[in-house]
DNA sequence: TTCTAAAATGCAAGCCTTTACATTTCTGCA
DNA sequence: TGCAGAAATGTAAAGGCTTGCATTTTAGAA
């Protein structure tokens, strides 16, 4: 029995069991390679001595991590959560380990984020959208660590990602919107600064407007940050003017799911008296009263084939390719034709 | 060509600035005690290289990496959400970064967790709930990590705690159901077996009922894993049999969502034909159609409080003490009182 | 200018594990 | 029984950083 209360290490399993440290390391990292009879005392020490390997010594000695890092705006709400679960299940069915950070949105944040997590080894890097400083990727470079985009998809960046086109897919629902005779249209969007997704959602609804002979800048936009009781505000500012939009586009279900409830409380019917529109289709969505209609995002299939492409890059060394995944819009209770 | 050249390392950055490793090493992590014309030659060469720490070089060296482990049931949806980003905040204050893990609820996956924490060098954990083998409080002390138990208060506990009374905030909330005149109850709760939140809370309404003067063993219960569809479905199943009760409790509000829209779907009218009542009081609570009647929780307090009493004993040795949180009662628009 | 204490810097010993290479022990067959 | 080759095991270096201690530089006082 040890007197001295310091953690066990390899080196005291290797001693307990009567082995070499590497005879205790193999039988850790490559069991086949070592005998039952001596697997069978080292386990045994392993146990008797409460031993759990040191990552740090682990990563700096073998050079790699097995962990993949993921960076995403926020976990407050289900928005990443359904893609993100989806992306460590598959990377576990590889042999990885994820780890996550969140950004409140901030590009300062992000970039402290990806320092700390390729700091901490990460073998790859997921990060969401495009946008970001050039340094930012130099750096992810010089530092050998590769990174896939996601929740985008731009075939023309440098970057490969695994995504949909935010653009198209809000222009299709804008298109729809505007064939029920929608003419009056607002949007309810995310900060557009440092969000190219938010900025693409923007744009196909400026492109559907334009292709049906409606002037883009009748759109009104509130740019707000994410969130169920800012989505309420942009909606009671937005009904609030002289020009009510008889559609509020929402850059998100969150907002879109707050505006319905201020709707509620303005006694404003949804969708009688306006229509409202949402996007990703994550399960509030469908919990909302009325249920929402909204654009559908593969959250699962985007997570899990962003989780093989990075595998496949770590394992086998096949580059990252460009993925384009479908949207597909999902018709609910909150959108309505124009009656005239 | 870059991506060819291997990573720069403490050593390259001193050989670039002209000074000694130790230098650029307090530099890092005392820039006071270097003269400022060092510092710059320092970080300038930082910048030119872009060097990164790595971090388990300095975890091994250090023996400590201001890491402080959080692992939850789910990310999926926003139970833990609010408690955690409070968690993350305040921990950031005392220069603490916090590592997330979840576990699906799964006792296995916990503990490996765990050990994936401690071999990350986390220099603590935050668990939720008291509820888990002995063996594992066994490694967790030989490894010499500290553990903060919160989302549950236990004073019996050998493990201290930050958090509330689940079975009291239950209890007071069916005390009240009892006093509108219901007496033919069900529970929608989360599977008790190692969940001793859950179990509490169930406790809780028995020992409101067995007060009132009600057979405990009258309420219906219903367990079920967290989600929306599992709420919904253990409504209808609670709803198609013939003792039908006038109020439905639910684990937390994530089932009381499913329970509501179960509800509106069989034609039920919620609070009317029965109530539904909640637990967390997360923003769904509110955002629900009606808005739940709910126990609110804590959180941000709880994340907070968590934080500090863990810097405090990282950093100055002050030992975790327990601490109870009080819970309140929220009503909204699901409970009614029994009409005769 | 000289001297002294304080400030700044350097040296080098770990911290714990993996792994290439060397060595020992088996295994099966002649 | 002896031997070759395979399997198992051991040896020791390397990996990047922190930090106690030693040494040099600096600033201020005499």
């Amino acid at each position: 029995m040890n007197s001295k209360r310091s953690i066990p290490t390899l080196h005291d399993v290797a001693k307990t069991a009567g082995v070499s440290t590497a005879t205790v390391s193999r039988c850790l990292n490559f069991p086949d390679r070592v005998s039952p009879r001596t697997k069978d005392k080292v386990l045994a020490a392993i146990e008797a001595l409460g031993y759990s390997p040191n990552f740090g010594a682990r990563a700096m000695a073998a050079r790699r991590t097995n962990t993949i890092g993921a960076i995403i705006p926020t976990m407050e709400n289900a928005i990443f959560a359904r893609g993100l679960q989806a992306f460590q299940e598959e990377l576990r069915l590889h042999g990885f380990t994820m780890l996550v950070a969140s950004t409140s949105y901030k590009p300062e944040i992000e970039e402290q984020q990806i320092r700390s997590l390729v700091s901490r080894g990460a073998d790859a890097l997921l990060l969401i959208g495009h946008d970001r400083r050039p340094e930012i990727y130099n750096f992810l470079e010089t530092q050998g660590v590769p990174a896939l985009v996601t929740w985008a998809f731009d075939p023309t960046s440098r970057r490969p990602s695994v995504g949909f086109d935010n653009q198209r897919a809000m222009q299709e629902m804008a298109t729809e919107v505007i064939k029920l005779g929608h003419k009056k249209l607002a949007l309810i969007s995310a900060e557009t600064a440092h969000n190219d997704r938010a900025l693409a959602r923007r744009t196909g609804i400026y492109q559907a407007m334009e292709d049906a002979g409606l002037p883009p800048h009748d759109l009104q936009v509130v740019e707000t940050s994410y969130g169920i009781v800012e989505g309420a505000n942009a909606f009671g500012e937005i009904m609030g003017r002289g020009q009510k939009p008889t559609a509020v586009f929402c850059g998100n279900d969150v907002l879109a799911v707050g505006a319905l409830r201020r709707a509620r409380e303005m006694g404003i019917s949804v969708p009688q008296d306006v229509s409202v529109i949402g996007f990703d289709d994550i399960e509030l969505a469908q919990v909302a009263y009325p249920p929402l209609t909204t654009v559908q995002v593969p959250h699962r299939e985007m997570g899990q084939k962003a989780a093989r492409a990075l595998s496949r890059l770590l394992l086998e060394g096949i580059p990252l390719e460009p993925t384009l995944l479908k949207t597909t819009l999902v018709y609910r209770n909150t959108l309505a034709p124009i009656n005239f």
